[in-house]
DNA sequence: GGTGTATCATGAACGTCGTTCAATTAATTA
DNA sequence: TAATTAATTGAACGACGTTCATGATACACC
């Protein structure tokens, strides 16, 4: 038989992502690209195509684990039984992560799925671990048989706050609204829980 | 005195904007950078940089005439007195101006404007003149002395349905939701209308 | 018309990017 | 040790935005 792999795939990607935060860290998105990565894992840029369809494939990495830490930020946020400040407390430990890994977090909005290509399967993974705190918070306000309503509200309170996001990551907020970030935020979440009351007391 | 210019520098932006339009139209967004244009115009690449900072400035034009093209298509939306019927027919022009103008649209998404500038004047006042259009549809649930709250409701509107068309553009609304564009952005809007009923009862 | 000059227009060339692939290297088996 | 098989390499490719020495051109003046 032929030569074995070194590492295995999954240990040279996980060093791989290594390598990408690092850059991520110390030198900014700006210089996050293949070489780079190669450079600090003391490999080609050959190599970084035996583990990885794409540039795309790595980034997709990193911001699984942007994800997985943006959860361990705010699963600390306490659940009370109100929604309103839970929602607020929830929102600071957010907008806390939001400042402090700044560069990470630009990258999330900077991905582009294409077109054809179903995202991978984690990222839904991800995504619904993330709903679950919103779920949780957000239970008082529906009936314990309103299920299905209370996901629906999760996915709408996400979609709105990622607006906020969305336009802030790429500098357009101002451009909308003068207030500061935490502001909008903070007002979308009241007005959204405000909507919820009211719809859900009419049925 | 030395050499008059051939176009005016407005005259040669026109010309380079609708070369954009031109391509983005027939070959996609894809295929728009600085050599197509410079083909198209029938020109070289040098004279671009005669006309435009940088490609960005160009993207910023194409995306100005796709703000006042949206504007053209929604103007055409009755204000009733009904909120909530207006808001869906104005979703409905909205969500077939983003099907008909795909490559447009989604151009608006990948502007990215750089940290350190201002973005261009006439960007503030396309946005606040589509603000109009939401401004006389949500008037009727607010008292004539509630300027500010209507303003103030115009912008978090505006900023939650940016989040539906931010991830559709990025192909991440599946990732969210399982409901089709359409679907999510009526029930954002109906819930959001909820809450600024319900927060204006309160007072 | 000729000359000088200020200005515009040109496109080859540069640096960077993601990506590819023939050649090289090395681990395993016979 | 030699053959086999596969991982690793990095020069090279094409596309991108951008620059700048060079050439071309229209005007003012004589």
């Amino acid at each position: 038989m032929g030569r074995r792999p070194r590492h295995s795939k999954e240990d040279f990607q996980a060093i791989a992502l290594a390598a990408a935060q690092a850059i991520i860290a110390e030198e900014g998105l700006q210089s996050l690209n293949v070489r780079a990565v190669a450079a600090r894992m003391g490999c080609s840029v050959g190599t970084i195509y035996n583990i990885f369809e794409g540039i795309e494939e790595l980034v997709a990495l990193v911001n699984g684990e942007t994800l997985d830490a943006l959860y361990d930020a705010l699963s600390q946020a306490p659940v009370t039984g109100s929604p309103e400040r839970d929602l607020h407390v929830l929102l600071d430990l957010y907008l806390k992560f939001v400042t402090e890994r700044k560069s990470s977090w630009n990258l999330l909005f900077e991905e582009r799925l294409p077109e054809a290509k179903e995202p991978p399967a984690w990222y839904f993974e991800k995504i619904a671990q993330l709903f679950t705190l919103l779920t949780r918070i957000l239970k008082p306000v529906f009936r314990p048989d309103q299920k299905e309503e209370l996901a629906h509200a999760v996915r709408l309170l996400w979609i709105s706050l990622h607006g906020v996001w969305s336009l802030n990551a790429r500098g357009h907020l101002p451009i909308v609204s003068g207030d500061p970030l935490e502001t909008v935020a903070h007002s979308m979440v009241d007005t959204y829980l405000a909507g919820l009351r009211a719809r859900a007391s009419d049925g």
